[in-house]
DNA sequence: AATAATTGTTATGATTTATATCAATTATAA
DNA sequence: TTATAATTGATATAAATCATAACAATTATT
């Protein structure tokens, strides 16, 4: 997630009060808390400010292991495909090969991945993990995991399923994770 | 939402077959549909992939008005509470100030909102919408209260519901919606 | 053999989000 | 009052994310 939402933005404004509706020219809306009005009345707006506080959640989750969101899903989707090449990956978590290619450098320079020419199609790179990232993969998830029950826990019983299943109502093609 | 996922990535694979999981060394996935494994699992993945879809088809609504989203969270926030400074409606939209200085100059320039200054504190900009301001808006409205409408029906009975009931108990800062 | 298509790379652009600095103004402290 | 600090909004700029175009190497097709 990064670029989107925050967590700074201490309320600069404050102070107590109501403020009135409407718009009729030169209406005045005085000190106190802000309308967002029918903002909170969208499935859009609400997901949306979910969304955001999940992934920032997510990212400072991986923060001690030096981890973007993407390199993360990458590591893990290479480990559940051994093996397949990059364009295959990148399509699968939605990646463009360009920004595809910088970020297997990154996991290759610390010895987390390793590209090896297929020897069937000299012009695709096969994937595979390191031990090494294999180890840090394992050790992500844990983090991952452990914050996930968390929020789950916060939905009450039955609510981590139940949400689940509302969102696979909600269309999300399956290669357009981070 | 800007800024995450895509519609793009056509799968450039392809083919049947079936694929092997694990991370043994020497490994291989044959061609055939990619796994993403234990992401599916997670909260925020199944979370994001859903607000990204939205969010997509929130911009594509809107686009025939020529509103960006944060333009229209702007104008709807503005209107609900007149006469507030820029500062206060920028914390509440969770927008940077110096970013909402060019989202209200691109605004006042179509006319649509203006800045007074405001002569209880004359460093302060009060904030308030234009009729061309307010009619576009109630355009917009008009238009994403139907596109919201076609989600919830994808949703099945009290599905709505029940999903912005599950949403809440997430976090989410009140001013972070783009 | 000639042409077209695919893979991954390089270079580059657009968009979004964030930080640092500043002038104008207001608030606070001495 | 005067001096200092804080706030508002603007400007300039950086950083991160996401996307497109063009290219060499390789493979597929005609």
């Amino acid at each position: 997630m990064e670029g989107s939402g925050s967590n700074r933005a201490a309320q600069r404004g404050g102070g107590r009060g109501r403020s009135r509706r409407g718009s009729e020219a030169g209406a005045i809306s005085t000190s106190g808390a802000i309308e967002v009005g029918r903002l909170g009345e969208f499935i859009g707006y609400r997901l949306r400010r979910a969304q955001v506080w999940v992934f920032e959640n997510f990212i400072r989750t991986l923060t001690p292991l030096d981890l973007r969101p993407a390199q993360f899903s990458t590591l893990l989707v290479i480990d559940g495909n051994p093996g397949r090449t990059q364009a295959e990956i990148a399509a699968a978590i939605g990646i463009q090969p360009p920004n595809f290619g910088a970020l297997l450098d990154g996991l290759e320079k610390r010895g987390l991945a390793r590209r090896s020419r297929s020897q069937s199609d000299r012009r695709s790179h096969a994937l595979h993990l390191t031990p090494k990232g294999k180890a840090l993969l394992d050790e992500a998830i844990k983090l991952v995991s452990a914050q996930d029950e968390q929020i789950g826990a916060r939905l009450g019983p039955g609510g981590r399923e139940t949400l689940l299943q509302l969102l696979e109502k909600v269309p999300g093609l399956a290669d357009e994770m981070i």
